[in-house]
DNA sequence: GCTTAGTCTGTGAACGCTCCCAGAGATTGT
DNA sequence: ACAATCTCTGGGAGCGTTCACAGACTAAGC
């Protein structure tokens, strides 16, 4: 009878060698895909791996190698943000089947509280990843800072400011707000108010830029109101605050659908209409965006492309190519919809 | 300038049993908190670990100890799913809560095509994972025949009739959605159908057994109709299709809010008033329960418990302890809102 | 026929840790 | 005073790979 938990011994390269007359070196290289592995010998291994059932023993590889074919998804969010944003999935998906394909694995590392943060850091100076995805850090990220110190090969989604020297992908969010901030404009607005968040992040303090941008001189401060998160119920809050300051406010811009969405319920509940009394836009085109009435006006950015960018830069940077330009900027398109 | 990706050495055991002065064994000792560890050797060796920066090679600790303090999340969904359903979500940030408390890793397993599920088996297969928690397993998952077979520990969110014998942790699906149906017919209501899906799931089928148990005699097959997805698509498809079948129905059963919103949708289109005309129940209390108008009367399922129910209990089986149930049952709760 | 280059193979030495055993020293009981 | 026990320590062996090197054999060039 087998002890408790002691499965039975697995197969070695030794014993695919053995089976195959060949040495263990041959094998490895074999199995590494090297040249100078001669027919004969391939095929003989071939044979003695299915006899044997033989699988790499991952741990013994990362240790010879020194490295461990993982990329860590570091996600520094509270957890309620983590499962409301709906690019932070896509992003997820869009990292895990680019490393896929190129068989490494993805780590999640998800920071709810900033307790984990020192945890986290050891983690990743342990070894055990070879390089890093950050999703949504803030500005002066301890974590940002850690890896930045450690020397682990990192990829922002995003480009805070605090790092400005860190490779990236993103997305033009200036230039976006600017675009549909513009739109709303041309839609013969005169009192247009922006519902900002998380100006703690590079989005969100780009997307107000981008906002004061498309309204240049017109810009009033008064008219913007911003919230830690990119909640619906930010929204709900901002759009109260905007109808209090201007009763007579006629456009909003929203930093994100979310946002807009609960927005948007704020005026059904007073009466106003979409897009007839306000118009209103948002950003992300997320399926909130598809799911509010009217359907709304929004940038759509292409999350999940985001995130297979990020693992692409990031599997570069571990086989030691520098990315010829520090950061990568995917382009976002206007969505024509009802709502403004 | 250092060579592309030749990172400085770290320390090792060594660097600090030399500062310490003693030997390796008493470092590891001390560094596994067992016992027979002097004072004194404690003090030097915390200093040292201090001075030289010493953090544990994980992929030396892992081929010594042949496991890898990393569990598996296997996701066996197509992503527009995973993107969608707000239960996956929670689960993997409750099993990341619980698996970080006990210094385990977390490795995402995304299996968005069946391609990937023999290359997934194979990294099961290779040591990587000490234990795998199951998410949205079909019947007869390859997957979990794999599992089965290689004799991984491993948990099951949901209980697949198909493997009847794996761990599992769950809801009493069943009985819940019995529970919410006779909450709709407490309300007067005569005609009632159901929008069921994912019938290749225990969850769905359960969930359609239930709304049976509580119609009994007054249950009419044609007043249910199923789809493969629980999507706000499938919702309003359903809810089409029973309006076409029945226009004089007053209650539909939708097996989860995204079905139930999908159906509001439709209804509010029709001009038939919620809770009014019809009533509408959902599953699940997920964010779309509170986004519907009116907020929908559903069932609450304590997705991220499960989810550390599930790690709490694959860890168990990986340290030998065998669960004394083979399975676990969270409470639901059903939240009454305005749609019924 | 001899060098040279190219192809292929086997083997010792890491990689950094844990496990286990032998043994030193301190403490207790008779 | 001696055995028995408990506490603590050091170091050899092993985990399953990869890597680098040395050597064998083959083919081509002069």
């Amino acid at each position: 009878m087998a002890t408790p938990g002691a499965r039975p011994r697995r197969a070695t390269i030794f014993d695919v060698a053995a089976e195959a007359n060949v040495s263990r070196g041959t094998v490895s290289r074999m199995l590494n895909g090297e040249p100078y592995v001669s027919d004969s010998a391939r095929e003989a291994i071939e044979k003695a791996i299915a006899k044997v059932g033989y699988v790499r023993n991952m741990a013994a590889r990362n240790l010879a190698t020194q490295r461990s074919k993982a990329i860590a998804l570091i996600v520094h969010e509270p957890h309620s943000v983590f499962l409301e944003d709906p690019n932070i999935g896509a992003i997820l998906l869009g990292t895990n089947e680019r490393l896929s394909e190129a068989d490494y694995q993805l780590v999640c590392l998800i920071i709810g509280s900033d307790r984990d943060s020192a945890r986290i850091a050891d983690y990743l100076r342990g070894g055990f990843v070879d390089g890093a995805v950050i999703v949504s850090a803030r500005e002066h990220d301890p974590i940002a800072d850690a890896i930045a110190h450690i020397g682990l090969p990192a990829v922002f989604v995003g480009h805070p400011m605090s790092a400005p020297d860190m490779p990236y992908v993103g997305i033009d969010n200036r230039g976006a707000a600017r675009d549909i901030t513009r739109e709303l404009l041309s839609t013969g607005r005169k009192k247009v108010g922006m519902i900002a968040a998380a100006l703690d992040r590079d989005s969100g303090s780009e997307r107000l830029a981008g906002f004061r941008d498309a309204l240049g001189d017109q810009f009033d401060e008064n008219l913007v109101v911003d919230f830690p998160l990119y909640s619906r119920n930010s929204g709900v809050e901002g759009m109260k605050a905007l109808l209090d300051r201007a009763g007579d406010i006629d456009g909003v811009f929203a930093a994100s659908d979310a946002l807009a969405a609960g927005a948007m319920d704020v005026l059904r509940e007073r009466g106003r209409s979409v897009p007839g009394d306000i118009g209103i836009v948002g950003f992300d085109d997320s399926d909130w965006a598809m799911r509010c009435q009217p359907q709304l006006t929004t940038v759509r950015q292409p999350a999940d492309l985001l995130g297979r960018e990020a693992a692409s830069m990031v599997l570069e940077l571990v086989n030691g190519i520098t990315p010829e330009t520090p950061g990568r900027i995917l382009p976002t398109e206007i969505k024509l919809r009802g709502s403004a």
